[in-house]
DNA sequence: TATTGTTATACTCTATAACTATA
DNA sequence: TATAGTTATAGAGTATAACAATA
């Protein structure tokens, strides 16, 4: 039994391309986060905490496209790892900013380390000025 | 309280913006192929079935990267639709070969088109020039 | 009246174990 | 023994409804 099959109307497809490329990125990048216990969805959360000290959790919801209830178990299990903490909105008694402990910052800054490493791996095969067109257009798209 | 983010970091990662990426031409897809009461997944296996008459599901598993018993809920919704058929492989008798109904010819050729004009939508910001090398250099990626 | 954060829950998608029949 | 297809089920990920506290 042959095992090729003709993909070639499927390859001609942008959202065939693109799914398939985030699904092997993903997957790279899932491999070599593992070691920091961190899905993409918690490097992302994790990551606007650390550029954004004091953002709000329906803040992180609607830049990541995360629903509140979804969030409360992330900011749960990131609580609970004493990776963020939470302190009293200043303005709004409704809300609590969200920071990094010291461990967090710890595991951020190496993880994010990390995480360019596993893009250089994962794009080794296009040159410098094709990885810079690549987000260029990719951002086209969806920015 | 501001809602602007500081999404900088997250922005240079090619993970994040293919993700992004994907799942922005995905929704416009499921909207524009919502008529057909097609999935990107349930199109995807579609297609390959109809450029691949005869096919086996685990030549679709191993190509879309769907795992067999997953494989078997999607073949058995396309047969109560009547989209696809089943027939004896002629050569090996535990496999069945794949193809689709008139039905689903029909349904297949008004959804190709579709997904076509679902592309051009979404990378209309694009050259056609930019879109060739876009789809280039996701390929280098995940190929 | 609207919004933040929360609980409980449902639904979809994906993954694992184990079986049958054929090779 | 290995593979194709299948069943049942478990686990993520994502979705909706409804609530208390605050604006």
């Amino acid at each position: 039994m042959t095992d090729s099959l003709d993909t070639t109307y499927l390859e001609t497809l942008l959202g065939y391309n693109a799914r398939r490329t985030a699904l092997t990125i993903i997957e790279r990048f899932m491999e070599r986060m593992a070691e920091f216990e961190l899905s993409p969805v918690d490097f992302s959360v994790l990551s606007l905490i650390h550029h954004n000290p004091g953002v709000t959790s329906r803040q992180l919801c609607k830049a990541l496209n995360i629903l509140p209830p979804n969030m409360v178990v992330f900011l749960k299990a990131f609580e609970k790892r004493e990776l963020v903490q939470r302190k009293p909105h200043p303005t709004d008694g409704r809300a609590t900013g969200l920071s990094l402990t010291p461990q967090g910052l710890t595991l951020m800054q190496a993880a994010e380390q990390r995480a360019m490493e596993s893009d250089l791996s994962v794009a080794k095969r296009l040159t410098s000025a094709e990885q810079k067109t690549l987000v260029r257009l990719l951002k086209k798209i969806y920015a």
